[in-house]
DNA sequence: TGACCTGGTCACTTTCAGGTGACGGAGGAG
DNA sequence: CTCCTCCGTCACCTGAAAGTGACCAGGTCA
C-alpha cells in the first residue's frame, strides 16, 4: 500500500518530466542521438554540406553500410537534407536541416557537460574501481 | 544574425566537443544516457530515494540484472549513491547525487525537445515512409 | 577492352546489450 | 524443517546493432 503510493508519485513525476506523452519518442530519439555515428556525422555536417564520400573519408572508421543507414535515419527524420545533383559523376550532398539544428542544441549541451566534466567522470570510475577491486570488504 | 551566430558558435562548439577533445569521454555519457533503463531509473529516482526492490517493482518490466548493472553504472560514475541501512532485514536505497542532477538538466532538454517535437518528428517519419515505399522512382 | 570514379546495396559475420532463471546467505514465519 | 523476503551474483541465451567485403550501374579515360 505504501510503496504502491510511492510508485505512484514517482510515476507521476516520471510522467511529468520525460515521459508526458509518448515514451516511445523519447526512446527513439535517444536511440538516434545516442547511436555510434548520428551525433558524430551531424557535427560533421554542420560546418557545411558534405558529400557521401567525404563524411566517409572523414569519419573516424565509419564504413559505407553504416554512413548510408545513419544518414538514411537522419534524412528520414527530417534532421538532415540530401541533394542530389544530376551530375557525371555523380554527386549527392548532405546538409542539416533547421529542424536538425533544434535538436543539436540540446545535444550540444549534453556534449558540453561531457566535455565539462569528464575529469569528475574519469575520477569517479577510478575511484569507484579501484575501491571495487582492492577493498571490497568495507563493511566486513 | 544572432540566431545564426549563436546557431554557428554553437554548433562549432559542438565539432570540438564532439570531436576534437575526447569522443570516449561524450561516447560513454551518451551510452550511459542513451541505454534502455538509466534514464527511466534517473527519473524515478529524482523525486527520492528508492530502494532495489521498489526499483523492481516500479520500472516496467526491468529485470533484476539489468537493474543492478544499471545502477552499479551510475553509481560508478558518481550520478546516483547507494546507502546501505545496516538492518534486518537488510535495506539498500539509491538517490540522484547533486552530481546526477546536473547531467539530468540537459538530458531533460532533450526529453523536452523530443515531446515537443514529436508530432514534427512522426509526420517526418511518415512522409519519408510513404514517399520510400510508394513512389520510389521520383527520378526516373 | 578494362581499370577507375561516384554513391550506394546485399549477404554474411561478429559483438554486445539485455533477458532468463537459478543460486546464495541471513534472518523471520508457520 | 521448510519456505519466504531482500539484495544481489552467476552462467547462459538471444536479438539487434555494427562491421566486412563483394557487388552494381553509369559514365570517363587510355
Amino acid at each position: 500500500m505504501s510503496h504502491q503510493a510511492e510508485a505512484d508519485r514517482v510515476l507521476r513525476s516520471l510522467d511529468r518530466t520525460c515521459l508526458d506523452h509518448d515514451p516511445d519518442v523519447l526512446r527513439s530519439v535517444l536511440d538516434r542521438v545516442g547511436d555510434k555515428w548520428s551525433l558524430i556525422l551531424i557535427g560533421l555536417l554542420d560546418s557545411g554540406p558534405m558529400r557521401f564520400t567525404g563524411l566517409l573519408r572523414t569519419a573516424p572508421g565509419i564504413s559505407r553500410r553504416m554512413l548510408t543507414l545513419t544518414l538514411r535515419n537522419l534524412e528520414r527524420d527530417g534532421l538532415v537534407k540530401r541533394v542530389i545533383f544530376p551530375e557525371i559523376p555523380p554527386r549527392v550532398e548532405y546538409e542539416v536541416t533547421p529542424f536538425g539544428r533544434t535538436l543539436s542544441e540540446p545535444v550540444l549541451a549534453i556534449a558540453r557537460w561531457a566535455a565539462d566534466n569528464q575529469d569528475t567522470l574519469r575520477a569517479n570510475r577510478r575511484a569507484f574501481d579501484q575501491a571495487a577491486g582492492h577493498d571490497p570488504d568495507d563493511l566486513g
